[in-house]
DNA sequence: GATGAATGAGTGTTCATTCAT
DNA sequence: TATGAATGAACACTCATTCAT
């Protein structure tokens, strides 16, 4: 080709922008997802935000519908192996692990993006179910393995009292869906809501997951050793 | 004729449908919102579910908005008064009154149809930003009142730990808003999820609150008394 | 009949009003086409200004369209049987006459809310056709044939110009039609032209009309007496 | 394939319309808003009527009424300046100055479809004040001005009487505006004025307004030279 | 006669999706 | 590959008209 090559800057910044396409996409539906809802938001907006034009959205996603579930696919956080053995390795009492656990999967999870992303699949869990059914299995399931691989930890080492592991599980589970649900509804709308601090929140409700409200003879928030 | 005359006016079939038109109309929308969510809930689907056509709508709600409003205020607002003189006038431990309240709850909100609306209006949150505003005040604030005071009572009473009280709300609110979004979202589309027993939950995640994880001396639910 | 005769002023009044029930609507209809045009108003707003329900007024009129007719009909003043009469025994210079004309016009129709019937007449024609020609034939046609006769008067005594009658006319219209319409659009929105006095715009089209533009040698307004 | 190829990319069939899109669509508009006014005309019959989908109409104007008003717009403004210097220019006496100004008035815009433009214009003025405002100051104002000039410029060079400038110009004006009038609302629907000549009527009235009614010692249409 | 609740065809407007260039 | 002009199916909302009471 006796034409020039593509040695400009430009056009290798093109060539790279191209290839990126995509992911901008997908950053750009996630953000305004998560800000908007699905209805809400328009594939026009997600394009100009992508810096794209609307047919070049079509050209990688080809509905609205495989967009969301493409944001859903790729936003959702496949660490869980990893974490899964950091805390295997994890040395100390189980209420300390529990501790870890929640600081840990809010600063990787909870004070992410990846939140809003998760309030928004419950939010239209309805109208997408083989979506919703897809994150139950990569995401709830896995999810709750870990917390019940803990919460087994903690029993079979005499600290956690034996409880119903079914449910038990939804103890753990329940504050940080919370969380997340209400930093993205209410705390983002009632601004008198501002001085709630997620940090805090979160101490308190491991204190609560550990020790419960009512008066105890030993009143260490640790336990003793046995 | 002597057939049976129109004793009384008010009962004839148009007079009777008229006066119960806005009912029925919140009816309809209370479950096709719950079904499918603000946006994909056409008002030409409320009106015939209702029985009427779509601008017979437009004579009882100005706009699709202000139905959605209506559907708020009328399935959740409004039962704090009675349930909250009720708790005044409890009897007993405050662990019992605590497992009352949530067991009322469940019958009275949580198990019915005004579940599925507060998911929906935490979902759309962003979205109403006044309609928000309006739920945080008539709603959330009189809701965290309530278990304030019966955490309050714990507290003084001796039979709760010092907790701090801002965010002790949370302990006991979360598992509530969790249940309704779970019931709603993955557990209305996961199959497998349908063996979950949300009376049992409660029971479990009052359980929990009492007595937290960790292993106490006195293994006793209820603590002996004093 | 044992009941109560109707004696009540108040049964009186009642059957004063039914009577009067198409005259009310008429009067609200000719305010409301008038200040808002055919389309853009509702037969509700008729009706309710009128002090009755909707259906009533389809009671006495069996369309929107129908009703507008009847406005038109009713508000049409018949009065150029009297007016020619009057004129008729004008005394005086026919300069005089066309002054006396104008004046009594605007007394009359121009100041008074048929000037709005006119304005709504001509801006509805197009979408009237019958009832433009209706409009034509009782009130255009007499109306010309009235300023016809002014003028031929004019002529035969030696007054005025022999002009060419079938055009003249327009020259003494046209301003009365300007005025019409000039209250009822611009004149009705834009404010600063608010300081546009309609009495010292007929006296000024009068004497234009009469002196015309040009100098001419005996600049009297009124022609010396021949 | 040897036949002639897009040698001038703009060409294309597509790119040529799409430039032309708004002037295409500004035509319908007008046509449809003189024929029937604004509210009897539907957006659906514009589009349609140029060629184009109802949605390609909105791509060009964000609402029904912002069309009316590119409508106006376009179909009156902007001459004023050309027609300003033109007039600056005249030669020879006001008389033929005003004379000159009716016919080309004629040719440019009463023979034109923007005279329909006027009279809906007119009508509609109360429902669109802003608009109303809008045409006031972009073309009454302005098309006043220069029919002041024109009657100033008479007064000056002794031609005119000295007549009450703020109201003269009614007169000038109001022939105009009731042949627009005229044409688009009695003209267009009574079959038998038909016989109306616009251009006798235009002679007629600028004769009118030049010579008056009344019987002058000199009765030459223009004036003897000073 | 009078009401006003009910209707449903119709209207402006939106927006995901297509496709010629 | 990327564009953006064009589409048309849908939707919320209006309002003249009907009719049981």
């Amino acid at each position: 080709m006796p034409t020039s090559p593509p040695l400009s800057p430009a056009s290798s910044r093109r060539e790279r922008r191209k290839e990126a396409r995509p992911g901008e996409l997908l950053e750009a539906a996630l953000d305004l997802f998560v800000e908007k809802g699905y209805a809400a938001t328009k594939v026009d907006e997600v394009a100009t935000r992508a810096g794209v034009s609307k047919g070049t959205l079509f050209l990688y996603f080809p509905s609205k519908e495989e967009l969301f579930k493409a944001v859903v696919r790729e936003s959702i956080v496949g660490r869980f192996g990893e974490w899964s053995q950091e805390l295997a390795q994890f040395q100390g009492s189980t209420a300390d692990m529990l501790r870890y656990s929640f600081t840990t999967w809010w600063e990787r999870i909870g004070s992410t993006r990846a939140s809003g992303m998760t309030k928004l699949m419950l939010s239209e869990a309805g109208n997408f179910p083989e979506l919703t059914q897809f994150y139950q299995r990569e995401v709830i399931e896995p999810g709750q393995q870990l917390i019940r691989s803990v919460l087994q930890r903690g029993i079979e080492r005499g600290e956690f009292r034996t409880v119903n592991m079914d449910y038990a599980v939804y103890a753990v589970l329940a504050p940080m869906i919370f969380l997340m649900l209400w930093k993205h509804s209410i705390g983002a709308c009632v601004p008198d809501a501002q001085n709630f601090d997620p940090e805090v929140y979160i101490q308190c409700q491991v204190d609560q997951l550990l020790n419960g409200l009512l008066i105890r003879p030993s009143p260490s928030p640790t336990p003793p050793p046995v």
